[in-house]
DNA sequence: TTAGTTTACGGCGACCGTAAACATA
DNA sequence: TATGTTTACGGTCGCCGTAAACTAA
């Protein structure tokens, strides 16, 4: 081990180094943190060790699966996540005038949400700032946050306690979809239990299928038991139930192109999920970049212009 | 220059960089913080250059003769100081249990004072931590702290306006000595205008030699025009002093153990300069490094018990 | 085995010191 | 001219990647 060569009284840490540790720490994997920095394992190592004899102090417990930070890790990474921040907050702060934004922002959403809301919003913000690198991660779980490093996260209905920052965004119902040509072929259901005679697609989140829905109207709520022949994430259900595959369920926001342009109605429109919030989650650092503060505006006014013609529709269809 | 062949990509900016760039802003000059930090001036300026680089913003203005920060640098300056203080605070607390200190702390006191008070105080905290450096500068002037990297200063008397951190730790007249010798030669003056036909030893502070005594009593003040054939710092004065040469005006902390002892003794006793205050003068960072914290405690302890000594010689003396 | 961490080793290059050139008061 | 800054250059050593050894699940 050739850190005990170095003479420790030039020795400096690096900015990089906290950020390494930093990406260790929260990665929960030298490996993990090594492929997000693009490094070799035997790097990170290399560099936690040399901080570790640099400071004298064991900042990780290793086993050989697994890797998490001794007490003084903790403190020492607090630490870190300070000077990083202060440092790239000085950085912005200088560099600020030149209004090229750079870097990478790692965004997380629901796949369909991916498609249809962040892919424009992202193109645009793109165009403008060309050295800017955008990476999309759909996923249906908010949980990784900070073990992917992820920048930002765009999360439906209820978020799970944790660590995290959100933001609500806008709120808006879940509704029960179809294709047109479905109903032609199978009718309409009038109330819930009618849902028995039909095909429905559901989501699978997280690994467990959905195995029933709520539905509520002013009389009280359903609860649906369901057995469904197809099951996919969100962009699935949604291109099933266009092409007539069954009965969906879906956050109106996700759907409201297709009733716009006739390809899915609403059934049991007397019933919904009641309004369902949308949020953008952070991980929880003091400071936000300015590269990820452009790609939450984007992200944010193009969900709030297409929550706009949500309430609208609502408005319309309620005549 | 060889700047511009580094790939930008695996660039990093060190504590050590940061701790440079301060250095040559508070010193004004690239070649006093070579000095202080022990490198070349090639290499600070090297550095400065690659920091600036790296940033992509000038941070100092250069003349040949002089150095000082841009706009911009004042801002990285600060960013790098918070950085600074919050790295070496989180060390500590992780090394805290290593109760071994080391390090360089810097510490300016008059010189007269240094000799008698801070030289015991030190030696003994010098021999509890054996790698802990304290390096003495015996200086009048206060105005340097940040040029010449001082950690901790002992002043007396009035404060100029600074940005400087300072903390009263006792307050302590000064008054008029003789040795017995000179009495018995010369006599004891009995008004401060006797004090014309004697001989008076005076400091020279701050370039300037003092010309005249301001003596308070309970009617009024007097002042006396002065006519030294010796002019010295302070430890030179009280030597003069012990040795007959002349009447002094010292502040009563430094000549206590020559009044204790006999070898000076007080004349015009009912003459004062009122209290004067000592005080304990830190730049002014956020965070006070645990060596620098160690000496300040030694360093005040002492001055503390001697104050107490000066105090009940007064008391003494009244009777 | 498997999936991670650590060690060994070779090579590139960052950064320092030496020394000389340069620029103003 | 004097003093501080910058450039040029050679050498050292920090740090990365490759590859193999190691270790617990």
């Amino acid at each position: 081990m050739d850190v005990f060569q170095y003479s420790f009284d030039n020795w400096v840490v690096k900015i990089q180094d906290m950020e390494l540790l930093v990406r260790v720490a929260e990665g929960g994997s030298m490996t993990r943190a090594a492929r997000q920095l693009g490094l070799t394992p035997a790097a990170v190592s290399a560099a936690v060790g040399r901080v570790e004899a640099f400071i004298g102090v064991r900042l990780f417990e290793r086993t050989t699966r697994s890797i998490h930070p001794t007490e003084d890790g903790f403190a020492v990474l607090d630490g870190c996540r300070d000077v990083i921040d202060r440092w790239h907050q000085t950085l912005e702060q200088v560099q600020g005038g030149a209004r090229q934004l750079s870097g990478t922002v790692h965004v997380s959403a629901p796949a369909d949400t991916t498609y249809q809301v962040l892919e424009p919003a992202i193109a645009e913000v793109s165009a403008e700032h060309p050295r800017l690198q955008v990476v999309v991660h759909p996923s249906d779980t908010v949980a990784h946050l900070h073990r992917d490093a992820i920048d930002m996260a765009i999360r439906y209905g209820q978020l799970p306690d944790s660590a995290l920052f959100a933001r609500r965004l806008v709120t808006c119902p879940s509704i029960l979809v179809a294709s047109p040509s479905y109903l032609e072929e199978h009718g309409s259901p009038h109330t819930p239990d009618d849902l028995r005679d039909h095909r429905v697609v559901t989501l699978r989140l997280s690994g467990a299928a959905v195995l029933s829905w709520t539905l509520r109207q002013a009389g009280g709520a359903h609860e649906v038991a369901l057995e469904s022949p197809l099951c996919g994430d969100g962009f699935l259900a949604r291109r099933w139930a266009i092409a007539g595959r069954g009965i969906a369920r879906k956050s109106l926001f996700d759907v409201i192109d297709d009733l716009e342009e006739g390809r899915l109605v609403r059934v049991l429109s007397d019933y919904t999920s009641g309004p369902e919030a949308i949020h953008a989650v952070f991980p929880s650092r003091r400071y936000l970049p300015a590269r990820v503060r452009a790609v939450d505006r984007a992200i944010t006014g193009a969900i709030g212009a297409r929550a706009q013609r949500c309430h609208r529709w609502l408005e319309h269809a309620a005549r």
